[in-house]
DNA sequence: GTGTTCACG
DNA sequence: GACGTACGTGAACACA
């Protein structure tokens, strides 16, 4: 036995399987195999066991699992877990996994029937400390706190924090010893332990530190003063003794297995097959480097060589202390740069390995109101700082405490010292959604490039699998659970801004920052090559970020005077409609509550149909309403429209938009997100100006407001029907194809080619029709949708379906083969090689999966029409000024790009604008259609429209 | 925080 | 044939 030989104690890992595996399955985003098997709680209890075993101190390392619901507890207490309701059908496949994956990692994987995990874990920890190990219990369950002690802790592998007694005394109130008597007053609704009826965790704590302990208290009750108190506790007393059995945990279960089975053993083999079968593959990727290491070390050792082996990561891995396993990498040895000296020490060191992790702390999301905090950067997995700038010092409470602002190096000089190497072409910066460090910082001056963005890498690499934020890459690539913004900076009504966080709080949250992105990118970035996605991160993603932030930069000019006065047009027209439809109604109620109004038109007017959603309530939806005017005659379901149109202009333009003008630019600038969809469009936020209305004349006021500076005018340029022209290319649609060739009217020639008729002299409800089955193709058409939009019926659409499907066979190919690679894959491409994760495609719920085939069926075409006008406008800036334009590109709205050009230069950005887009395929690939672009030109945006 | 509704492509 | 639908977004509001 090691025990013995060493003076430090053994260290026993006990992990509750069963806990992570629900922590993990809630925490972590939802993730799939490509036969559909859920798998995110798995990957993440995966990462937990790898970090265990290869980065902590432990000997020993057992999982301990529930072996079924059913327990001792419920012969004490029938309705003990009663109200648990069933797992999601989407967790109950991975139980079984996380099983075989802790098999697969060389662990014991330990159950027993009749006992929950929490008493063998109770057991095995009493056991391990009797003989003098150190033992951490990896759980954030809070019912095994009552085991925590000199030799015993806690450790929350979701938070990645410690729970000693410390971190207990702060939750119950009391120490460990008493957290039972505690547990028992206040009972746990969760686990349906009753405890004592009015007394919660915070008054329980009060009275066991009164009274000692839970019998004495019990033995007392009577001399309680607070009469309701006394009162429950007198007649309640059973029900707290009872409750104590529940929660207290069982020490002595006569276990089948010894903790010296536990003892930990090397990952081989096996494991591979299980990750590779399970299509973790960052995960692959780790332990293969990790067992390819292994084997190299061994085959060295075998050959006698004596040299030590270099080891990738150059620092020494530190002894890991009880107070930090197993996260011993992430989150520990940062520095807090607070001098010229030790400033100038980090920039040569990233000089010297020629690329640096940067991120930056400000006071603001919005790029234009942040000001500078702080800066942090890495210079290789583990080591990075933080320079605050910016702190001011934190605000005290009523009894004082604040700080004062702490030492910190001048901003200016800061900036001055770090502008060389940020803008130095030798030294790559690496950000997670760097445009966002780029617009701050182009604001102090800094142009910072060249860059690599480990946000868009992920995104090109897995866009529509999940989301690409830094804390949710960081627990699935590196099982990591990062320091939370609203750890340091508060929650809620007590959120400050982060110039007013403490040194100590900026320096672990801003440097793991800097440190996950540098670790993001190092595991992310040989994937692009591996994947064969480098083109599009290279070609498209990473070229774009310059260009939208620029965009972001000038802004768009909007006449607030004008969004004003239809305000206030807008109220008084809402006025007279509410008074009507109250009068109408012939009562008072909220026309803006869908709930209200299903009551007054279905259970108060008795108007026919109202159909409940699975809320229970009625759907009132624009649909609905305009059914119900045609079914009912009644006149309120069009009262209430107008007044929702009018609602929604002023809210949330008419009122929204002023208030958005930047002071400082009189503009308004929202922000692009470049990795939010998951088929490659942008999408635009804060505020959207993607959605600006058009389509009814009372919405084109809106966009009147959208104005050019004096001396300019705006200049819209479309693409025409590119996603239609697009599918007629992908599906090889000839017919289709040769009518975009000819520049036919194409909704004419599909209703002609579909119903047979001539095109001459056509009745414009069929040419509809055909136009509706146009959009449906795109949309991955259903006879139950076709027949929605047609308000026809669904034999009647399934047979136009039919007779396109006859008329053009490639069509029915393209679909079926998307959904055939999106099975298979997991994902399906654009043209240009994009990937679109379509997850859920195997899903055996068939709505769901039907809803993922029609995704897999649109993806390609949406994502190739987004690729290409990404494309046109990386080119755009040097187009215009080749030509030696002035004008600027403002907004892009999916198939249209917004500019602002001087009024001489109409014609010529207008020519260039159409060439650049009409072209922005080439030369990378051909299409045998033609892409148009049509412009226009006015004062406002409804006129360039 | 979730669901409904509606603005856009 | 099941099951609930056209694809992709973001913001405001009501309601819990």
């Amino acid at each position: 036995m090691t025990a013995a030989a060493s003076k430090k104690p053994d260290h026993v890992y006990l992990v509750d399987g069963s806990g992570y595996i629900f922590r993990a399955f809630h925490a972590l985003p939802p993730l799939s195999r490509s036969d559909g098997t859920p798998t995110n709680a798995v990957l993440g209890f995966c990462n937990m066991l790898l970090k265990l075993v290869e980065d902590s101190d432990a000997e020993y390392i057992a999982v301990i699992f529930d072996a079924g619901r059913k327990t001792f507890r419920n012969d004490i207490y029938a309705d003990y877990k009663a109200h648990r309701p069933e797992a999601p059908p989407e967790l109950i496949p991975q139980f079984a996994l996380i099983r075989e994956a802790t098999r697969a990692f060389n662990v014991s994987a330990i159950e027993m029937p009749g006992y929950e995990a929490d008493d063998l874990i109770a057991t095995y920890a009493t056991q391990a400390a009797a003989r003098g190990n150190e033992v951490t219990i990896v759980s954030s369950d809070k019912d095994l706190m009552q085991l925590v002690g000199d030799r015993i802790a806690l450790f929350d592998p979701m938070k990645n924090r410690k729970i000693g007694e410390a971190e207990v005394l702060e939750k119950f109130g009391v120490k460990p010893d008493k957290v039972v008597d505690v547990q028992s007053l206040a009972g746990d609704s969760s686990d349906n332990v009753p405890g004592v009826p009015g007394i919660g965790i915070k008054t329980a704590a009060e009275l066991i530190n009164t009274y000692g302990d839970l019998d004495t208290l019990l033995a007392k009750a009577g001399e309680i003063k607070q009469p309701k108190r006394r009162e429950n506790l007198v007649n309640n007393a059973e029900l707290a003794r009872i409750s104590r059995d529940l929660v207290t945990l069982k020490r002595d279960v006569p276990v089948e297995h010894g903790l010296d089975e536990f003892v930990k053993r090397e990952i081989d083999g096996a494991v591979m097959e299980f990750v590779t079968k399970n299509e973790f593959r960052s995960l692959a990727a780790k332990l293969n480097a990790r067992l390819g290491e292994a084997s190299i070390k061994a085959t060295r050792a075998a050959g006698g060589f004596t040299a030590p082996v270099a080891t990738p990561s150059a620092a020494p891995a530190a002894t890991p202390s009880a107070a930090t396993a197993p996260a011993v990498k992430i989150g520990e040895g940062y520095e807090l740069v607070q001098n010229e000296a030790a400033l100038l020490r980090w920039i040569e060191a990233a000089n010297k390995s020629g690329a640096l992790a940067f991120d930056i702390e400000t006071t603001s999301l919005n790029v234009n109101e942040a000001k500078l905090v702080g800066m942090s950067l890495a210079t290789q997995a583990g080591k990075a700082c933080y320079v605050p700038v910016g702190h001011i010092g934190t605000t005290g409470d009523l009894l004082g405490g604040g700080a004062e602002a702490p030492k910190q190096i001048p901003l200016a000089r800061a900036i001055e010292l770090l502008k060389p190497l940020l803008e130095d072409a030798a030294v790559l910066k690496i950000g997670h959604n760097i445009k966002y460090d780029m617009a701050v910082m182009a604001r102090y001056g800094v142009t910072i490039a060249p860059i690599d963005d480990s946000m868009l890498i992920s995104y090109v690499l897995e866009g529509g699998a999940h989301g690409h934020g830094m804390d949710e890459l960081s627990e699935l690539h590196l099982g990591h659970a990062t320091i939370k913004f609203g750890d340091v900076a508060g929650t809620g009504k007590q959120q400050v801004t982060f110039d007013h966080v403490s040194l100590d709080k900026a320096l672990a949250y801003a440097a793991e920052d800097a440190d996950v992105t540098w670790r993001l990118h190092e595991t992310l970035k040989p994937r692009l090559i591996a994947e064969r996605l480098m083109t599009i991160y290279e070609t498209i993603e990473r070229p774009l970020i310059p260009v939208v932030a620029q965009m972001e930069r000038d802004g768009v000019k909007i006449d607030a005077k004008e969004l004003q006065r239809l305000s206030q047009d807008f109220a008084s027209r809402m006025g007279e409609i509410e008074r009507e439809i109250h009068r109408i109604a012939g009562t008072e109620f909220n026309v803006g509550s869908p709930k209200q109004l299903g009551e007054i038109l279905f259970d108060q007017l008795k108007l026919p149909g109202g159909k409940k959603g699975k809320t229970g309530a009625y759907a009132t939806g624009a649909d609905v309403l305009e059914e119900l005017t045609v079914t009912s005659g009644h006149p309120l379901p069009q009262k209430v429209l107008d007044w929702r149109q009018l609602s929604k202009l002023k809210s949330t333009y008419a009122d929204a938009l002023p208030l958005a003008i930047n002071p400082e630019t009189g503009r308004v600038h929202t922000s692009f997100a470049l990795a939010a969809t998951s088929t490659g469009r942008l999408a635009s936020t804060d505020p959207n100006l993607q959605n600006i209305p058009i389509r009814t004349e009372e919405g084109r006021k809106i966009r009147r407001a959208f104005v050019a500076e004096p001396g300019h005018i705006l200049l819209s340029v479309d693409y025409s029907q590119i996603e239609l022209r697009l599918a007629a290319e992908m599906a090889e649609i000839e017919p289709l194809k040769q009518a975009f060739r000819d520049g036919a009217d194409i909704h004419a020639m599909t209703a002609s080619q579909v119903f047979g008729v001539p095109i001459e002299g056509m009745d414009p409800m069929v040419r509809r029709q055909a136009k509706a089955i146009n959009f449906g193709i795109i949309y991955g058409i259903s006879a139950f949708g076709l027949s929605q939009q047609l308000g026809i019926g669904q034999g009647e659409a399934k047979a136009y379906i039919e007779a396109y499907f006859k008329r053009y066979p490639g069509i029915r190919d393209y679909m079926d083969r998307m959904k055939k690679i999106a099975r298979e894959k997991g994902y399906v491409e654009t043209l240009f090689g994009r990937r679109c994760y379509v997850p859920g495609i195997n899903d055996k719920n068939p709505a769901r999966r039907s809803f993922m085939e029609r995704a897999a069926i649109n993806a390609p075409l949406q994502g190739t029409a987004a690729d290409i006008i990404k494309r046109a406008m990386i080119r755009m800036p040097a187009a215009f000024a080749a030509a030696g334009l002035k004008g600027r590109m403002l907004l892009q709205v999916h198939d249209e790009l917004l500019f602002e050009v001087p009024v001489a230069e109409k014609d010529e950005a207008s020519r260039v604008a159409r060439a650049i887009m009409e072209g922005a395929h080439l030369p990378a690939r051909q299409i045998s259609v033609p892409l148009i672009a049509d412009a226009g030109t006015g004062m406002n945006w409804a006129e360039a429209h």
